[in-house]
DNA sequence: GTCCCTTCTTACTTACCAGTAAGATTACTG
DNA sequence: CAGTAATCTTACTGGTAAGTAAGAAGGGAC
């Protein structure tokens, strides 16, 4: 990222926001690629078009830099998903356009994604806090869309311990193949979440219909 | 991991082979709990019951030893799931019967599950391709169980792209499901198995009858 | 008993990088 | 056009942990 120059060859000077948000866009990218440790301040200081104080003076610390992209791109996920989520649909329909939303989201920001999904987590407290809470916040959405449908059936016995077994399967299978999808990038979003609808809902559909598979 | 003392208190000899594992256990830990860069050599040595010098003799260097524990806990895993699989079984009873030993490898083994599922993808070459390797070869298992079924059924136009998706989403749910059971260290593990055969079998099954979800 | 190979330790060096002190420069405000 | 409140830089310090040099000591072979 070059640093924008006035005609008299200047480095301009840009107000903080502008500069705290290409920090955050030059954090989640070095970090994405190179890892938490590997990322170096002074590379992340030096792709943002800023030395390496600015960053401190407004980011704090490393620690508190990368929270900063945690919670940024964290609120970004959870913003798409309740964008699209219309109480009034049937359960089917909430989740088809949540997981549209999502592999959109994840096909256009794969820096993002790489830092909630992969690196956040093995970095230990508090970024893995952080994400759990993320990823808690969904599974709860999934297992009430779960608990919906059993509800609106009468069908069940399933209790909240069952449910919440089915949702964390959909959420991880929902991962996995955000992770595929990043090796396709022809792949059209809605495509992908179609193909886990299909998986997880005709699944469900069949369990809700008594259909049990048995060793 | 106190060191063996014998009668004179002087620490015991052990031979190489046995030393090694030691430190890849310890290692093991220490990267599971906090993480490859917050663990340090000292720490590891010092849990093996040896000195420093000891580990770089043996394993070489903190990424070979990283490598080292990455390999043998991948190869216990692959071997768990080839020793359960009989290709004369059905498809379903073949995947269950991975499932299942999975499941207990992982409940039996939660360090060597955190460094293989969330360690060693997060840092980067040579340590995520290692992994990348072995979940590849999973989910072509996965891929070939699905596609058996498919055949045995005459019934499709799934394509190998198709096919592969679906095992992504199988495996991704498998591992998310692995993570759920550690919070869960009463359930069964052939229970947890017997979730994730019901969860996508079903679903499998559904598809295979032509019944798909239409958004 | 004594040779000698393997196991094992103490005590060090060194490189890297997070974090900071001190101050220069720009541009807004009255 | 001063005064001043931001933005911004160069040049440094210090702590931490990877990696190593040099040699001590157990224990099997004969």
């Amino acid at each position: 990222m070059d640093r924008v120059r006035n005609v008299t060859g200047k480095t301009k000077r840009l107000p903080r926001y502008v500069r705290e948000q290409q920090m955050l866009d030059a954090a989640v990218q070095m970090f994405a690629r190179r890892g938490y440790h590997a990322a170096s301040m002074d590379e992340v200081a030096e792709l943002a078009g800023v030395s390496k104080p600015m960053v401190y003076l407004y980011l704090g610390s490393k620690e508190e830099l990368f929270l900063a992209c945690i919670r940024r791109e964290a609120g970004r996920l959870l913003d798409a998903f309740a964008g699209q989520v219309n109480q009034a649909d049937a359960p089917d329909q909430q989740l088809w356009h949540a997981l549209r939303a999502f592999f959109v989201l994840v096909a256009e920001n794969r820096d993002s994604w790489r830092v909630l999904h992969q690196q956040a987590p093995a970095h230990g407290e508090p970024f893995a806090g952080e994400v759990a809470a993320m990823r808690t916040a969904i599974i709860a959405f999934a297992a009430d869309l779960i608990d919906q449908n059993i509800r609106s059936r009468g069908v069940s016995e399933a209790t909240e311990h069952d449910v919440s077994a089915l949702a964390h399967a959909l959420v991880g299978a929902g991962e996995s193949l955000a992770d595929w999808a990043t090796e396709h990038p022809d792949e059209d979003p809605a495509t992908t979440a179609r193909r886990l609808m299909n998986f997880a809902w005709m699944g469900l559909d069949n369990l809700l219909h008594g259909s049990i598979w048995r060793p």
